[in-house]
DNA sequence: CAGTATCCTGATAGATACTG
DNA sequence: CAGTATCTATCAGGATACTG
């Protein structure tokens, strides 16, 4: 079977669900935290040292949107001072196949990327 | 073997390399575009027409973006009017199978995750 | 037909300071 | 410790008009 079968599920319905999959996990910081969180669960700040030049403020955002969707729970346990751990859930799991692929493909192909993209700017 | 073994592949130079990758598929409409061009050669305003709601404007910004790395070829033909041919490359086409696996994934977990944000929202 | 050229707007994200 | 609150810069991308 040929890939063209297969690509109409990114084309389906004219790309809007697989667009909303990129934009839940194309920003700056998804990807690096759920495969941060893939080590275990973790708490605010050590996921804020496991991950270099992210500020808190984005750590919050990205994490708050992962929980919104279920792909990473909160825990806050009832403490002074506070302790408040992320894992992900078996949802948040079920991505990580996924972008190992295409995190696979670029580190495989980077070099010829990179080689391509100076040849075009080069002439 | 576990998945954490694997997710050293994203995390693994700060993540720089999987981000260059992402910063290249993750805009509104390059997957879209490569999926499209699976079918095979196009002329721009097939391209166009066969994604709803692309302009011009996008449609060339993504192409030229796509034949900088090496992803799509173009072939001007000398006549009048002009006529101009858009493909995939062996690189272009190497993305399209982890494109599927996240589109397998979007699709497969989308109602899940709708129904996560909808309940995370209402309260 | 296959693009360019401009103008414009909203969203992303960095920096910094503050708090229960 | 685990966040909020502001302010700001940048930029992807839409609308529109024009051209070899």
């Amino acid at each position: 079977m040929t890939q063209y079968e297969h690509t109409c599920m990114i084309r389906g319905d004219g790309g809007s669900t697989v667009r909303a999959v990129l934009d839940r996990i194309c920003d700056k910081w998804t990807l690096l935290v759920v495969a941060t969180l893939d080590e275990g669960r973790l708490r605010f700040g050590e996921l804020h040292r496991h991950i270099p030049g992210i500020s808190q403020r984005m750590l919050t955002l990205t994490l708050r949107n992962l929980q919104r969707d279920g792909l990473v729970s909160r825990t806050a346990h009832a403490e002074v001072p506070p302790r408040v751990e992320y894992a992900l859930t078996d949802l948040g799991r079920s991505l990580i196949p996924p972008a190992l692929a295409l995190a696979g493909w670029a580190v495989e192909h980077n070099a010829r990327i990179q080689a391509s993209r100076a040849a075009y700017d080069g002439g």
